[in-house]
DNA sequence: TATTGTTATACTCTATAACTATA
DNA sequence: TATAGTTATAGAGTATAACAATA
């Protein structure tokens, strides 16, 4: 095995714990139980990238169908999203955000990422441009 | 809001998001679908930390300790850790890995963690050392 | 009284398989 | 037939609360 290969399985090792230590820690960082990190992420998702089907929803979300519509069907129960039918293709559905799920994600930008955003202040701007690069590059292997 | 708190903020917007998804993709990556991400986790720990109590181990995995118990019992069946009595202090159990799981982790190393080895072979050099130090904060986040 | 661990219970997250409706 | 979505079901992962044993 070349000296590139141990690395890479080392790194594969520490990155494997560091990032499942990380987003427990992140979940259990929740203020307000009314709404789920992945309610949350699937809203962040639609505030960002506009209305879109379930299907491509869980795409984006890396999840499976069926585990969207669980997801989905949660947040219209609490009145923060909306299902209409496609305009031409009946199987469709669009999801889009209601105005208390913007509100919602307005005062989440403050509360719920609190925690975060100040063990992110402690942090040196060296620290902070690692971070940001590698959130790019989790994305693309996540994806990829 | 100054410049660094605003960017901050999308930095902890971002850095969830990307961090989610990669937890999923890692966990969907499973193949060998007999000993789950955590179980390895733990094992994982153990084999780097060596034998230690429920509770260390439940502190160094940020879980709560009966979420601990679970996984222990679990491995316990499978025959891949121990219990014994700590010599001193009868309240205390020391969990250790047996040959078994020796062996299992020397070929997880190996099979489980290819995937990501692999995504992570291809990768340049520059990306592969961003990922080493953001797996640092990270782990000095969770812990904080 | 404090600490360690476990049991009991419940909720979140996610998946696969099977079904329905539409294209 | 193929695609989009849902329902049914199950399993993994985690938590809080209450309990037992030991210090």
């Amino acid at each position: 095995m070349s000296r590139t290969t141990l690395d890479t399985a080392a790194l594969a090792h520490d990155l494997r714990l560091a990032v499942m230590r990380f987003s427990r820690r992140l979940r259990n960082q929740r203020v307000d139980h009314s709404v789920t990190l992945t309610h949350l992420a699937a809203l962040s998702t639609l505030k960002r990238n506009g209305p879109m089907s379930p299907g491509e929803l869980a795409a984006q979300e890396r999840v499976q169908p069926p585990s969207m519509t669980r997801v989905v069907v949660a947040l219209e129960g609490m009145g923060l999203v909306t299902r209409t039918p496609h305009p031409t293709d009946g199987r469709q559905v669009i999801i889009d955000l209601t105005q208390t799920a913007e509100d919602l994600l307005t005062e989440e930008a403050r509360a719920r990422e609190a925690w975060l955003s100040g063990q992110l202040q402690s942090l040196t701007p060296e620290e902070r441009t690692v971070l940001r690069e590698a959130a790019e590059i989790m994305e693309k292997l996540a994806g990829g």
